[in-house]
DNA sequence: GTTCTAGAAC
DNA sequence: GTTCTAGAAC
């Protein structure tokens, strides 16, 4: 009786399954973000398009197949015209920003799981870009030019990255300028103060 | 991937 | 004192 009446006095929404989502572990946040309104800029039948969610530049999208690929490694030959197709996409979207300068490609040694070509502007003006692994990682041979990682699937059957160890020894290089020869060290910092 | 933080390095 | 770094947690 009690029971009963606490139910009929319950409100309908009650009813419908408001529990949080299972947790997942963070290296699947992509897949995530795919379905998040908030970061989808652009969707057709094959892939999605997201803004990355800690820009290292003031434009900083991810092109991300519907079709489960894990990574580089997982992909087959006949997928070279799903990558190209990528890129495509990607560029299309750049005609938005004629004035920007866009660098397309694949971390070779990705943390999050769920390929995904990044498009980032050449401007690397973020408040997200903090650290040396985050401008190493795409101002090195960390970071995979699309059109090679393309040539390399069609040419040789498989997409050949490197090891975790040579990605590390990358991501640790000292800083670079990627545009000129200016490479940040505490005596350049001493001599810049001084001027 | 990011954030936090303790200890090292400066 | 501040800054940098590596490791753990998420």
């Amino acid at each position: 009786m009690a029971t009963a009446a606490a139910s009929s006095k319950r409100p309908a929404v009650d009813s419908l399954d408001v529990r949080p989502a299972k947790k997942t572990h963070w290296s699947q946040g992509l897949l995530t973000s795919m379905n998040d309104p908030n970061l989808v800029v652009e969707s057709d039948d094959r892939i999605v398009i997201i803004k990355d969610k800690y820009p290292k530049a003031r434009y900083h999208f991810l092109v991300i197949p519907k079709l489960n690929v894990p990574n580089l490694k997982s992909l087959k030959r006949e997928q070279s015209e799903l990558l190209r197709y990528m890129e495509t996409r990607a560029r299309m979207l750049a005609v938005n920003y004629p004035q920007v300068e866009f660098r397309y490609g694949y971390h070779a040694i990705p943390s999050m799981s769920q390929l995904h070509l990044h498009m980032i502007s050449q401007d690397f003006d973020s408040p997200c870009l903090k650290t040396k692994r985050h401008w190493n990682s795409f101002n090195t041979r960390y970071f995979l030019e699309s059109a090679d990682v393309i040539r390399c699937l069609e040419e040789r059957g498989m997409v050949v990255t490197m090891t975790p160890i040579a990605g590390e020894k990358l991501l640790d290089q000292p800083l670079k300028c990627h545009k000129c020869v200016y490479s940040p060290t505490k005596y350049a910092q001493t001599q810049a103060a001084l001027v």
